[in-house]
DNA sequence: TTGTTATCCTATCAAATTAGTAGGGTATTA
DNA sequence: TAATACCCTACTAATTTGATAGGATAACAA
């Protein structure tokens, strides 16, 4: 299941994307328009901002913003850091990569051959989409 | 994150996918070999056996063994039993839908359109196998 | 028939993760 | 200098996951 971090973060993220004025938004006008409990969402956006897809600005008049222009966004580097590694198992993953302990062959390992596969189409669909795309 | 239990119910899967012979297995031997906890494997044959993936013997001589060919059991199906729905949102499952109540128009959500994208490759990489295809 | 074997089944539990809350600190602006 | 709105840490509740315990039941064989 997709955790409600990745769920609200991708909310906000579209929600900064479509705005026309350049001026920051307040955490309060997301959370409200987009159901979300304002105090998660809070920690959601700090979180992006430290990851560099958000500027912020304090004090009245305050608020987010996009560093970057939505089609520059990708959603490797969105998922990434909301949801965390793409790879179900860490003995797939390209930038997370562990063997696993229990597992004398990873070659001939079954769960090993189809995460791969499995890997390889997420990874697929994360690169080729940017905020972008989901503002369509 | 792949759960252990599906991580075990594939491993499981596959050690009798790969038997010559047609006697069943005991749980005793494949949490041996593939170093999984013996209870909590029995609950996933159970399981596995209660969705008629595998039949089942008792007692002496008695065992696991698989009730349909490997090429026959695919991905999808097994997926679905050990890991749960194959969609992350439920707004975009196939099989156990649901609308978002905190989301007012489910076309023109970002989650939505990624998750859409998400469920579609995955699906394509679990029909596309079977558990014969994780064997070779 | 009786003992042994191995699955069947329910209940329980500890650890980890997730979702959400509390409360004050700090910088900015009017 | 007062109000605003982000910044930051810590904490808590709920849920899920992984694993255990202990016996019931069925099958087989001596």
């Amino acid at each position: 299941m997709l955790s409600k971090k990745t769920k609200y973060g991708l909310k906000a993220l579209s929600y900064l994307g479509v705005q026309k004025e350049k001026k920051p938004v307040q955490i309060s006008e997301i959370a409200e328009q987009e159901n979300i409990s304002q105090k998660f969402l809070e920690s959601i956006l700090l979180s992006l901002r430290k990851t560099g897809f958000l500027g912020s600005k304090k004090g009245k008049g305050g608020g987010y913003y996009l560093l970057k222009k939505p089609e520059d966004i990708l959603m490797t580097d969105v998922m990434r850091v909301l949801e965390g590694p793409i790879s179900m198992v860490p003995c797939v993953s390209l930038n997370f990569y562990e063997t696993c302990e229990d597992c004398p062959n990873e070659g001939e390992c079954a769960v090993h051959k189809l995460m791969l596969k499995v890997r390889d189409a997420n990874l697929a669909v994360y690169r080729n989409n940017t905020l972008a795309d989901l503002l369509k």
